[in-house]
RNA sequence: GGAGAGGUGGCAGAGCGGUUGAAUGCGGCGGUCUUGAAAACCGUUAGGUCCUUCGGGAUCUCCCGAGUUCGAAUCUCGGCCUCUCCGCCA
């Protein structure tokens, strides 16, 4: 969330940023609720500051042995006229927090303005597009011919949108987690975690899936968690009200976990098989900064995704969001989108984003600078590095030889034997 | 599931109705000593909010919420969490 103080003095950069997220908030409202506020707080103060003195007063004399019936007496008013006023500046914070939460990040200056995603930026693309000299199939169709996916026992165990791999096609989902995880901790200095894949309100509030999304979780009947929708929930949420040294950062974390999405997406062509499912598998990199280069910190995350798809060989882009698809809790981010030459589309398999100090103020994650500075937020940044489910997609799409099998990259073979 | 113990500052850990926002230790920072470092010694060291004539002043915060009281870290009730023992179980 924002800071009060600096939606009180720059209020026309929350405006702007809630156009440009096409969010809607009270703006004007919350103002004024803050300046009332505390012109209330001036005035309980005051009243607290004669309480307090007299209240000390009472003590002293109570150890002396005097009589004290005058002073308490004379002092309950000021108590009742106290607890009326506290009792007002409670309902008025109660309102400031229910608009505050719904206040989404501030954009960087560096991200492009739009009301749609036709604004996201093209900002590289990677890759040989591959050509057929033959009639091509769909995962589907592979999947269905090879036995590897399957849909419909997938909807059967659970609903629509669950697939089931199977045999080799299980295994080459096992294959990428490992090979992914490897590429991360080994090459990219990241520390493996493995974490809940069930969160708490608060948890799913840190991040700022909460209040906004819950429509899109899945939530727990007898207890109030949620089944997480990235592994950036719990990952993030392991260091809530953390106070970090200087030298312990940057922290780099990467974990997989399956995600789950209830999200009502459209069904059609665009969206059909490994492309949209409510249950995917996800290697995700989370890192904790300082405010400082944590600019740079992104530019880096991004090339860490990239280094998956090129091992892999997929050919891919990377898109620069524009404010209409960058997340609520977001600064700043970059979408990786992988190529399939049989659908002829690009599938998003990456997000990566910088949230400045905007999650951590939510979750209170603060270091310590060395020489003993104050204590200041840190920046958090998290990226797939990559989602499964639609890479799966393209491998087999884009790998299919001729005899209707799939040969594999280099990269992942050694994890497939 | 049963029984018990406990949640206090960056950390460990006292305090259990009245100058206690909090002893003490560790860690951090500054200094003395030293060729330099370590050790030793001295000093210093929470956060939020509001006001400010920018010197500072005030107020709140000891897991969360409600209550008792003139006054709560300290008492009462409710919630959450952690730990120990027993039971059950992959």
């Amino acid at each position: 969330m924002l800071d009060l103080k600096f939606i009180r003095e720059n209020p026309d950069k929350v405006r702007q940023a809630l156009k440009a997220k096409l969010v809607i908030a009270d703006l004007d409202l919350l103002l004024r609720l803050d300046k009332n506020r505390r012109a209330l707080l001036q005035e309980v103060e005051e009243q607290k500051k004669i309480r307090n003195r007299v209240n000390g007063q009472i003590g002293l004399k109570k150890k002396k042995g005097e009589s004290v019936q005058e002073l308490v007496t004379s002092i309950s008013t000021v108590s009742q006229k106290i607890d009326e006023i506290d009792r007002k500046v409670g309902d008025i914070d109660k309102s400031i927090s229910t608009i505050l939460i719904n206040i989404p990040n501030i954009p960087h200056e560096t991200v492009p303005v739009s009301k749609d995603s036709s604004g996201n930026q093209v900002v590289r693309e990677w890759g040989q597009k591959r050509q057929f000299g033959f009639e091509a199939s769909d995962h589907l169709e592979l999947g269905r011919r090879l036995g590897w996916l399957s849909f419909e026992r997938g909807a059967a165990v659970t609903g629509s949108a669950f697939p089931v791999f199977q045999g080799r096609g299980a295994r080459l989902v096992r294959a990428l987690i490992n090979f992914m995880l490897d590429l991360h901790t080994k090459k990219h200095g990241y520390e493996e975690v493995s974490v809940p894949h069930l969160v708490n309100r608060q948890s799913m509030f840190g991040t700022g899936q909460l209040p906004r999304l819950e429509g899109d979780m899945y939530a727990l009947k007898d207890d109030d968690y949620f089944l997480i929708p990235t592994a950036e929930v719990p990952v993030t949420n392991l260091f809530r009200d953390e106070m970090f040294e200087e030298k312990l950062l940057p922290r780099k974390l990467v974990a997989y976990t399956p995600c789950y999405r209830r999200e009502a997406g459209s069904y059609g062509k665009e969206t059909k098989g490994l492309s949209r499912v409510h249950q995917f598998d996800k290697v995700e990199l989370v890192k904790f900064v300082k405010p400082e280069g944590s600019l740079e910190e992104l530019e880096s995350l991004v090339k860490e995704a990239e280094a998956v798809l090129q091992l892999l060989e997929i050919p891919y882009r990377v898109l620069l969001l524009s404010t209409a698809d960058l997340s609520f809790a977001g600064m700043k981010g970059y979408d990786l989108e992988a190529w399939s030459s049989v659908s002829g589309r690009w599938h998003e398999v990456s997000s990566c984003t910088l949230f400045g100090d905007f999650q951590a103020r939510r979750m209170n994650i603060r270091y310590r600078p060395a020489g003993g500075a104050k204590s200041e937020y840190v920046h958090t940044l998290n990226g797939s590095g990559v989602a499964l489910a639609r890479t799966v997609l393209c491998l087999m799409e884009n790998f299919q030889t001729a005899s209707g099998g799939v040969e594999f990259p280099k990269a992942l073979r050694p994890y497939l034997d």
